[in-house]
DNA sequence: GCGGGGATGTATCGCGGCGATATATCCCCA
DNA sequence: TGGGGATATATCGCCGCGATACATCCCCGC
């Protein structure tokens, strides 16, 4: 196996992860896997090209990933597309295995969820759990704060406060009945029909469509 | 005035920005400084010194700030309090009279809110109508790559979406509240008590006291 | 059929923000 | 008397991001 290069900053680490992910259902090259990232999985709001092609030169370098340059018919463009090694699949399955205690940072927790349907449900739900203790915490922390000086508070700031509390609330409140769906799963038809479609639509308002 | 030295990336605009606003109600040193901006804010959620003390290096060169050390007592450890001078008063005016395209960018946004009590009304209209139409576009934007590939995406992935679009409603619908708030107090009772205490409640939840 | 504009596509560079780290003082408590 | 934690100032290196450059393809107007 190759050498495995310390994936220096967790950003990059986190990157890579993301990379790994999106490239195990399809080899893609640059221009279209930045898409993936940004548009498609919400994640990586605005990906540079330069922190994606140094990290795919990382991936490279690592052994993770393989690039091909594609000759589109004649000899001009050399369009490259990347896709996974086998130790690349093998570091994926890692990665998605382990729920370091990372997981639950802002960043993370998104990514990790977007690849939740290749990761075991015990995994899933030690990071949904993770996620919301952390979410509790931040939540504690902000009441306190707000408890504390809200007489010393304008209106605008109050505001500003409360709404982020709900919205941590909201988001808590989610992340619990993502939870349960899990548990009602892992227990209910024995282990069949697995992974998919075992989620409840999780929309709480009322079905209106709105303007 | 001294020269206004450009604050070069938007980034630190922002920070000069929320410097100027912090430092308007009383001197501070850095420490306490950056707490304020992190804790007491909550914008600027996790700021480094390493971009604290060079942006306050900056604003004393372009003069808006200045600074003083503070003898405590004997010979010691001089504690450094920085002030606004008459120039940088006077910039964050125009700053915060400025409403800028960028205002309704989320960081931006955040820092805007912050000073709203120090900004007049037809401003903060301003502001909280580019914020609504922007989070309009974006929820639009998600909406449609949703429909377009609703049942290529599995179970995880829509979970996530649709919690997101959940939160883009609910924080249009809270800048609508705010919006309408302002309208009601620029009309109702001439000009009058001002700027505080015109806000509704905005909590939207039932007064529930969970867990 | 020609040229402009926009999407597609790869690639690099400089600036500056951030995390880590160093250093020092003060104060509380064991 | 010394360890631990809050307070306080400061810097450094790494690397992420925005800007930019360059190239191809294709559609549309005219």
């Amino acid at each position: 196996m190759a050498k495995s290069e310390r994936p220096q900053s967790r950003r990059a680490a986190l990157l890579e992860f993301a990379i790994l992910g999106v490239l195990h259902d399809g080899a893609l090259h640059g221009y279209e896997l930045r898409k993936r990232l940004t548009t498609a999985l919400g994640i990586f709001r605005a990906l540079s090209y330069g922190s994606l092609y140094p990290a795919l030169r990382s991936l490279v370098e690592s052994g993770h990933i393989s690039e091909t340059p594609e000759p589109t018919a004649s000899g001009k463009r050399p369009r490259i597309t990347y896709q996974l090694t086998a130790e690349g699949k093998e570091h994926f399955q890692d990665l998605v295995a382990a729920s370091g205690p990372d997981a639950w940072d802002d960043d993370d927790f998104d990514v990790r969820l977007a690849f939740f349907s290749r990761t075991e449900r015990e995994v899933r739900l030690r990071i949904l759990e993770g996620r919301r203790s952390r979410l509790e915490e931040r939540l504690a922390r902000v009441r306190e704060v707000s408890a504390r000086n809200r007489e010393r508070m304008d209106a605008y700031t109050l505001a500003l406060q409360q709404h982020g509390e709900e919205r941590a609330e909201r988001e808590v409140r989610w992340l619990e009945e993502l939870i349960r769906a899990e548990r009602r799963a892992a227990l209910d038809p024995g282990p069949a029909a697995y992974d998919l479609d075992v989620l409840p639509p999780t929309r709480t308002t009322p079905p209106q469509n709105k303007e």
